[in-house]
DNA sequence: ATTACTATCTCACGAGTAC
DNA sequence: TGTACTCGTGAGATAGTAA
């Protein structure tokens, strides 16, 4: 755990900024202050306290003050950094949900086995599903939560399509891992008979058969998502 | 600037650490407490307020608490991260002198020009320097203090020896740039004649020919230092 | 112009406790 | 067990100001 006091890491952060590592560097704490959005004052007791803590060193030619960060200093704030990079790095980029198989693999076959379906889920996600569909009934409110998230991540689309009769909504796949094991999708559907506590998968497999599982068995699936949401 | 505040930042590195980006993590504000060494009651208000603030959500199942960071969230602590790094990185790796010439290349050149420390300073530095060491005043007590730092760093050795009348100090060899321009040593004797405000230099070339300089003139050193002093 | 003291204010924290 | 309120204390901030 680091010592340092967090009220100064910005504080230190700016002198590493401006140089001052290995050789003092003139600064003023009027200057200091803007820089981390504080008063003079503030950062003039900051100074003051990474002094006597041992963290800068100061050294005074009249009016000038100049400052250099000690290895002390140093060592600490790349303490703080390290933690924040674990922290950061350590960080599972996959979303995960659980629940029990509700349902044998033989509804929805009929939709997802159309010639309008099958043909791009062949050349999209590079092969033809078993026919049918896994539906999971999710435990925990956390993931139904789970499923909105992912609605910010892409997805494979597979688009919809017309027999002249009737129309059929667009599919999107989320390439998945069942229990660790076996590689799915799961499908979000444009029009689903299911509510929001029900996730569908497919896969090139029969699931239940290569996972041993039958209905009402707990299931595990985990969903990649980016590492780099954002910035 | 980041608006997280400086006080939920642990907080919040530990949330991610327990795995709370993409999934809902279940936790209590108990053990949140002790990981961030504060009270039950401090990591509660943590909670409220990261979770007012956006930074993250939480969802309730009975008596369970489960939270997960938000992109908002995972995106400030991106930032902070991100400002410590760049100060670390940005933080140049050298010991710079700021002097003034004082004398002519030719004093120390008698001592500088033993076969003892040639010999050395061929196999250690690769060059016999220029005849006679070319000495700095410096300008400031922070150049003064410089000279501390070197100690803390490694330097090439070249040993004392003996002529059978008398003994010859080592001499201590900081690979160093004069002026961003001529490459040179600076060297640290044990037994030296100077005072502490002044520095001494050998360089393969004459460096006040190399540099078109002369006495009086300013002049500035730069040593390189590990960039990684400790951990 | 500086730095840094004193006084004051705000708010982060922990203790006690309700639920 | 839990969470999270109120309240008192003190750390950390700013304003004013001395040197």
């Amino acid at each position: 755990m680091p010592e340092l006091k967090l009220q100064h890491i910005l504080t230190l952060a700016e002198l590493f900024a401006k140089g001052a590592r290995y050789n003092f560097i003139p600064i003023t704490t009027s200057s200091l202050g803007k820089s981390i959005r504080k008063s003079q004052q503030a950062a003039s007791k900051h100074l003051v306290e990474l002094e006597s803590d041992g963290y800068i060193e100061r050294l005074r030619s009249g009016t000038q003050v100049s400052v250099r960060i000690t290895t002390k200093g140093h060592a600490e704030m790349l303490k703080i950094f390290s933690v924040l990079k674990s922290s950061l790095e350590t960080s599972p980029s996959y979303v995960e949900f659980k629940g029990i198989i509700i349902s044998g693999m033989g509804e929805g076959a009929y939709y997802m086995s159309m010639k309008g379906y099958t043909k791009q889920f062949k050349s999209k996600l590079g092969y033809v599903p078993f026919p049918g569909t896994l539906n999971v009934k999710l435990r925990d409110k956390e993931f139904i939560e789970a499923k909105r998230l992912l609605d910010a991540h892409p997805a494979i689309m597979i688009n919809g399509f017309s027999d002249g009769k009737r129309t059929y909504g667009w599919v999107k796949c989320y390439p998945a891992r069942v229990n660790d094991n076996v590689d799915a999708a799961l499908i979000v559907l444009e029009r689903t008979h299911h509510d929001d506590s029900v996730i569908e998968l497919i896969s090139k497999e029969n699931i239940k058969k290569s996972t041993k599982l039958s209905t009402g068995s707990q299931i595990t699936i985990r969903v990649n998502v980016k590492p780099k949401p954002s910035e």
